[in-house]
DNA sequence: GATGAATGAGGTTTCATTCAT
DNA sequence: TATGAATGAAACCTCATTCAT
């Protein structure tokens, strides 16, 4: 079964190519068979459907970010550090993975849906942080809500300028201006 | 004849509002038709197709909140109470049209590619405000394209959590708050 | 009611124009009204639908045609005149009203099948004449069908090679040669 | 899977048949579909669509025969002989598969705008032909366009009036008078 | 008599999915 | 397991014709 999972990899890769570039429902099952170089029928022995496809791919690496950033957020102590670490992940993802950084942007909006239920975000994870910080007292903000919404508009925000074109610098070196910049956004 | 305006004008808020609601690829004419309680032909007596009516709904709208943002603007002598004047009226759009609101939102990415030689955005026009900004000394922070990033994802991942109901209050009440964040971010 | 005849030419002369340059099927009422500077409903006060119109205009000129060609033919004596002032006059039409002459050669096919009960077709009148030199021994051809095809084939060919410019002079000119080949074509 | 050369033929000749019966433009992709036993959807399998399948058609089939007549006549040595050999098969060609021979005829002026660059032409074979018999001084006559046009016609007219039923013989038998024809015709 | 919006049927094409091989 | 032809529903769009103004 080697060639089975070399096979759903080429799927995958294809199929987050794709979406990123023309978008979820204008990618067509035959545009994703024929970049990852199998037939249209091969592509329902790795997934029920095209639904399921989506889904799958956000869910998998959604989840895996939340769990990324929730390691990285027990590691430290402060919540200053806490979210220095998960800015500075989210960036490197981004440069790292720009293309799935780019799917989880785009898709998360049409995923939402099937979230309520379901797993850990690392909005989630992002917000409990925020309310962590201000019970504890460490931020001078009052709303959590609101304060996760401006931290995670700091981030991506940016990252969207940066798909566009409008930055050119790497997401990693403004990692320490976005953080300065959520800093001081919550210290009110 | 039959009033042309009138169901012009129909077609114009059930698509608007279908946008919003199903996204734009999954809205169908017919689905827009219907709603506007037309047969699915007479649309193409208002608009060349469905690619024109969304680039039309979009253009016409960006491009009035551009330069209603510019006339702000313009009232405005200091950097600071532009960007307090621009950010209440997105709060004030947000919180009267919310629909239309979420389109501009929506769409921007899905009709970016045929900004180029058209018309002036509200991203040129905060732009054009915070590099006078940073010219002029008023704005600490040296990158206007960041900048720019900042005050809008500022401005805008709080209306997308309000649309996603994790943010309750009006953006209108919202917006001294997202004022004061922007200065403060903009200050390094 | 002189601006309905003239509304009417116009048109009849957009139709004929169209369909040459289009194609029948491919022209639309549309095409029609906007090249005549009218609206579509218009064109129904003059015709009853575009089925009728198309007919209208071939039968009309095609029964005119006829027309003529029978007043040419009874005008001379030998099956040779008949047939040079018959040519002779296809030839004027073509280089005098080239359009529609064209439409002529087009829509005989289309229109063929409710010629059965109707007018007198130039073919008829072509047949006929033939006929009649076999009977007199003037030709010494022996079947008057083949006999028509042939002289049928003689002068519209050349007419279709300067349709797509294969050839260049008018067909004026090249009457006598029609004329001659028609004669050496039906003597045997 | 299932067989998709034979379903491809029968797309073909339900098509062929039905463009010479009602005309290509009146001629639906459901009318094809369903003459050949299967969806509509299934067509766009074997064509792209429906220019593609006129365009295929009338190229294949046009072409086929351009490279018969270039076969034919290379194998005569007189201008005669190769005018009788290239008669004669057109005439066995209408007798054999009426419907093809009918589409050529029909589609030649449809789609002769795509010609350009594109193949070989039996028109262009026979023109080569007549141009050399000129040049060697077999042909009498001078002008090689006229020449062809007056074969062609000679040889097609009497093939329309056939499927109009104005002739009844077989073009097989009817083709020493046609060969006669051209004959007497090149000969000024 | 003219206008052009509206209708409604029908055209071409796309596409997720199924299924015979 | 893989293939790709086939399905069938549905998408977008066109167009002759009607009809309110």
């Amino acid at each position: 079964m080697r060639d089975g999972a070399a096979t759903r990899d080429r799927i995958d890769r294809t199929a987050l190519g794709l979406f990123v570039t023309k978008g979820v429902t204008e990618t067509t099952i035959r545009d994703i068979a024929q970049g990852a170089g199998i037939a249209e029928g091969a592509l329902y022995r790795h997934y029920r459907g095209k639904d399921e496809l989506i889904w799958e791919l956000f869910a998998r690496h959604y989840g895996e970010l939340a769990r990324t950033l929730e390691a990285l957020q027990t590691e430290q102590k402060s919540v200053d550090d806490k979210l220095a670490a998960m800015i500075g992940e989210c960036c490197r993802l981004f440069d790292t993975e720009p293309i799935l950084f780019r799917f989880l942007l785009l898709v998360q909006h049409h995923s939402l849906h099937r979230l309520d239920a379901d797993i850990k975000t690392p909005v989630a994870v992002l917000h409990r942080v925020i309310a962590a910080g201000i019970a504890s007292g460490e931020i001078g903000a009052k709303d959590p809500d609101l304060g996760t919404a401006l931290v995670l508009g700091i981030l991506l925000q940016p990252a969207t300028f940066k798909v566009y074109g409008r930055i050119t610098q790497s997401m990693t070196s403004l990692a320490p201006s976005l953080v300065a910049a959520c800093r001081r956004v919550l210290q009110a």
